[in-house]
DNA sequence: GATTATTTTTAGTTTTGTCTAAATTTTATT
DNA sequence: AATAAAATTTAGACAAAACTAAAAATAATC
């Protein structure tokens, strides 16, 4: 069970579609992807080939165990490196994506799996992700978002799910990190914006859309 | 000045094989690199495109100012990486090199630069092989083959030159790794065979040819 | 239900890097 | 100097992964 980088890149982003919708279809992947519908058809034929996908003409398309295997393989490598890049060499969190996009691809089990190691087999990723382990098993926590969280309540941010380049620079400027307090001290009705407290500093007044893409959990 | 997989291997290649020959030829490079005298023709060509190469039709090639300083790029990726899997991620030296390989195309200078940092400016691999700086300096140090040192003088091993897999598997089992001291206890006349003392620990004997690929300096 | 519109697939090209086989140039040997 | 041998290059083909343009299938609309 060896790919290439491209073959990677396909089964991750076909993992992540079906994670929201079940079936993917051609359009849809060629968008997250930045292809051409032509060329996703061309890999989904090779995909199934190597009995990864479950695919019809016409049908839509979903990995099967094996795909689904190799797409948390993949993960798993592409979130252990992202928090080496975050907490060994200390990047800023919204400047790793790109390049663990690259070092994903490495391939040796030995590598990832003394990395692993090194870094003290962590669970989640500096975007609060779960990280798989060997055999594929991700660890659960029961996330919240912040705009479904009571007045009052202190949290702690677990994740974002929105990682685009334009809403981590957003956080940063706010100083919302993984792991930061955070306490809502009044919702507005009007556009369902939020007043919150972030950790013992400042308060800041976030979108409802922001909000929605802030994922945390009780203290 | 952005390179392919491909062209930094030759490059790369080309590098070390200039440093002992000065001129290069096609088939001593498609040797060193498992492929075809055609295929190097084709990648000449493009190499010579690019301004990296002095190149004429049948006459042998050597890099130029601006490929060399493409390839003492390429070597420190590959020398930091190394001192990474080595020190960090506790990998024998012998085994490091394959993955080295991958690691050295991935295309980030903030990456170097902090990886760099995060080792300590490491001035010499696990092998003893100088790290070119950021500049492409390489740090210079006089060292001398094992078989030039004279009888009773405490030396530290350096570098070996010959890494293969068959000269580092059999330096293992001799004990034998950069900054171990030996001492030269005889010389057979016969063979050029040497007896020597490893650290504090067992005497041994090594064939001519091992001690001339054991590069040694004064304690 | 017929007709658009959209989605998806096919067919044919392109690029990069490789290969084999043949042709050419250079080097070595008589 | 002529010829044989070796090294190198050219020519043509192939595989992977992408693309464009056109055809085919499905979905939406009147």
């Amino acid at each position: 069970m060896n790919y290439t980088t491209s073959e990677e890149n396909y089964i991750k982003s076909i993992f992540h579609l079906q994670q929201d919708t079940g079936l993917v279809n051609t359009n849809s992947l060629a968008a997250e992807m930045h292809t051409r519908p032509a060329s996703v058809t061309d890999m989904l034929k090779k995909l199934k080939g190597k009995k990864l996908l479950q695919y019809e003409k016409y049908k839509g398309f979903k990995l099967n165990e094996a795909g689904k295997k190799a797409a948390l393989a993949v993960v798993r490598k592409h979130r252990l490196w992202e928090f080496f890049l975050v907490e060994k060499l200390k990047f800023d969190w919204d400047k790793v994506h790109t390049i663990a996009e690259e070092l994903e691809h490495i391939d040796s089990e030995e590598l990832i799996q003394r990395l692993d190691n090194f870094l003290g087999n962590p669970s989640f990723d500096p975007h609060g992700d779960p990280i798989p382990d060997k055999n594929g098993r991700i660890p659960a926590i029961k996330q919240l978002s912040l705009s479904d969280i009571a007045v009052k309540k202190k949290v702690t941010v677990s994740s974002v799910s929105n990682q685009t380049a334009p809403m981590l620079e957003m956080l940063k400027h706010y100083h919302i990190y993984i792991g930061t307090r955070l306490m809502v001290l009044k919702e507005f009705e009007f556009d369902g914006s939020l007043e919150i407290q972030v950790a013992k500093q400042q308060v800041c007044i976030i979108s409802e859309q922001v909000a929605k893409n802030i994922f945390v959990h009780d203290i």
